[in-house]
DNA sequence: TTAAGAATAT
DNA sequence: CATATTCTTA
C-alpha cells in the first residue's frame, strides 16, 4: 500500500466518526463550571488520558471562588472554545434560518443559545466560515477540486443551498419566532433556567511530551468514551443541561433547513 | 509544522 | 459589523 493510500485512509478514519458518536451532542459538551471543576482536580478523579493538567494559560487563580458571589465571572478568560462538529451544525442551522440578512454575530449567538459562546466566538467563526463558502463556490464549481483539504470542520456539516448563490430570496423577513432565543432572556437569571447547552469544551488532548500531538478529531470521535469517567462526576448536573437539550433547547434547535423554496 | 481560534487593526 | 492581519496555542 502506498503511502498516499494510507494518508486518505487514516484521514477518513480519524475525520469521520460513527454516527453514534456524533448524534449524542449532549455528551460533548461540557459546561465551563464543570470544566472547571475539573481543573480544580477534584481529589476522586482518575481522568486517563485527557487531563492536562493545569498549564500557565488559566490557572486556578482565575476561576478560583470568585468572592463577588454568584456573578460565575463573565469577564473572565474563557479557555479557548472549540468548534465542535455539532456546534457548527447549531451555528450554520441558525445562520440558514435567519438569513444571510440577519446573520450577524450577536443574532447568531442569541439563536444558537449555547451558554458560554460569546459573540466573538461567532463572528471569528463566522468570518472563516465566509472565507470557505467563498472558497467553495470559487474552487467548487471547476470539477475536480477537493476543497476538503483543510477546512474539516466546515466540511463536517453541509452548506445550505442558499448559502453559495446571491439569490436576493429569503432576504425578507421569513424567519419564524416559533422559538425564544433564551439567551437574550438571562439577564439576571441567577442559577437554574438560564443554562441551555454549554460549549466550552476542553480539548484536553492527549500530548505526548516528546511533541506527538494525538489528532484532535480523533480526540473528538473519542470524547464520548471518555466521558464515562467524567460523568461519575458530572451526571447529575449533565442532566441539568442534558434534560434541557433534548427537551426544551431541541426544540429551540428544531429549526431546520427542511424549507426548499 | 499546520491549522484553529482569538486579538487586533483597518 | 465586516474584513485583513497577526498572534497564540492545540
Amino acid at each position: 500500500m502506498r503511502e498516499e493510500d494510507y494518508n486518505w485512509f487514516a484521514k477518513w478514519e480519524e475525520e469521520l466518526p460513527s454516527p453514534e458518536e456524533l448524534i449524542p451532542l449532549s455528551q460533548s459538551l461540557i459546561t465551563p463550571d464543570l470544566a472547571i471543576a475539573f481543573d480544580l482536580r477534584s481529589p476522586n478523579q482518575p481522568q486517563p488520558q485527557t487531563t492536562p493538567p493545569p498549564q500557565q494559560t488559566n490557572s486556578s487563580a482565575e476561576f478560583a471562588v470568585d468572592s463577588s458571589g454568584d456573578e460565575p465571572a463573565r469577564t473572565l478568560k474563557r479557555p479557548r472554545l472549540v468548534w465542535t462538529p455539532q456546534l457548527h451544525k447549531r451555528f450554520v442551522d441558525a445562520v440558514a434560518h435567519l438569513g444571510i440578512k440577519n446573520a450577524v454575530p450577536k443574532t447568531i449567538m442569541q439563536l444558537m443559545s449555547v451558554d458560554g459562546l460569546t459573540r466573538e466566538n461567532v463572528a471569528s467563526h463566522l468570518q472563516k466560515y465566509r472565507l470557505y463558502l467563498k472558497r467553495m463556490q470559487s474552487g467548487g464549481g471547476g470539477g475536480g477540486n477537493d476543497v476538503g483539504e483543510s477546512d474539516h470542520l466546515f466540511a463536517s456539516s453541509p452548506v445550505p443551498t442558499h448559502f453559495l448563490h446571491p439569490t436576493a430570496r429569503q432576504s425578507s423577513d421569513h424567519f419564524v419566532p416559533s422559538f425564544v432565543p433564551i439567551a437574550s432572556l438571562q439577564h439576571h437569571q441567577p442559577q437554574f433556567l438560564h443554562r441551555q447547552i454549554s460549549a466550552v469544551n476542553f480539548t484536553s488532548h492527549a500530548n505526548n511530551s516528546n511533541g506527538k500531538a494525538m489528532d484532535q478529531s480523533l480526540f473528538l470521535a473519542r470524547q464520548s468514551h471518555h466521558q464515562q469517567q467524567q460523568q461519575v462526576l458530572t451526571r447529575s448536573q449533565v442532566a441539568n443541561y442534558a434534560d434541557d437539550l433534548e427537551q426544551g433547547a431541541n426544540t429551540v434547535l428544531t429549526l431546520f433547513p427542511t424549507r426548499e423554496n
